[in-house]
DNA sequence: GCTGAAATCACACATTA
DNA sequence: TAATGTGTGATTTCAGC
């Protein structure tokens, strides 16, 4: 098969997988209408192939917070000053090694950067802006939000879904 | 143990399984210096405490994209109409109930929700547009950026790591 | 798709603080 | 008393056919 062929069976793993990935491999290949044999040779090749990249636990902010004192998510818009693309590639290499640096996207039009941070406390959030949003930086302009309420995070692609309409 | 209270190893086991799910359970434990069956109770605890919400596969877009064209990834801040605390949760129910959008946040100060979308194309871009960013969902002002690049996608809380400096 | 070897998990019990 | 660690049987996973 074409190494970057995927057919629907890859799909509808694929779609099983970034939904729920604790299910056991019989159960996944019971769901996806196929031998678990076949469903772990499948997966196994979609791992190889790196569009599996890992397996992440996602944990609650909220029960979190009430463990730990209320974690605070920021949502930062940066624009630079100077924009030639040795520029952006710069800021950006900063801003994906910092920890607290959830999400990085290169955006157009607007501004040239879209942060989501997670830190702590305010106190952490400024140490970063400190260090990641200034002049030194190259950074020109820096419009952030804080978020009151996370209502939904579910970090999947999304995929044809040829199947949908003929299973339902 | 109180039920809301995190014990060192706790963290310990919320940082690993955050970044990488996928092992062993007694590779877990041996990273955390404990023994197997004590990190399987520890997490089985996370899991009903809700702290741990599940389990899922990241997929890696461009990888995806070879294989079925390349999607496209907004960035949308929505502002609203009216904004009492009734509005701003009946905007969420429709948000949410979306299913390309991937992150939804509740925002302030600036515009009200900060939504992050993943479509197969503009035309879908389109579609919800016009389904979710109207009058009619008491929506006043939109503006919304495309992502050229996601740099960086980590899905993991920052934790205390008290026991970081002592390993090193 | 099936089967045997290997690994994993669940549970009971001894141990420690 | 409450949490940890060890050991055994049952289940599941994995690789070769």
């Amino acid at each position: 098969m074409n190494e970057n062929f995927l057919d629907e069976l890859d799909l509808r793993l694929l779609d099983a997988l970034q939904h729920d990935a604790s299910q056991a491999n019989h159960r996944l290949a019971e769901r996806c209408g196929v031998s678990p044999a076949t469903a772990l040779r499948r997966v196994r090749r979609l791992q190889s192939l790196g569009i599996v990249e890992r397996q992440v636990a996602l944990l609650q902010p909220d029960k979190l917070a009430l463990a730990l004192g209320h974690g605070l998510t920021a949502l930062v818009e940066i624009s630079l000053d100077q924009q030639g693309d040795e520029h952006l590639a710069a800021f950006e290499r900063l801003a994906v090694a910092e920890a607290v640096v959830q999400q990085c996207y290169r955006v157009s039009p607007g501004p040239d950067f879209v942060l989501v941070l997670a830190v702590t406390d305010m106190p952490a959030y400024l140490a970063l802006a400190q260090r990641l949003f200034t002049q030194h930086a190259n950074v020109r302009n820096v419009r952030a939000f804080f978020s009151v309420k996370r209502a939904k995070f579910l970090p999947a692609q999304p995929l044809p879904r040829p199947w949908a309409e003929r299973d339902a």
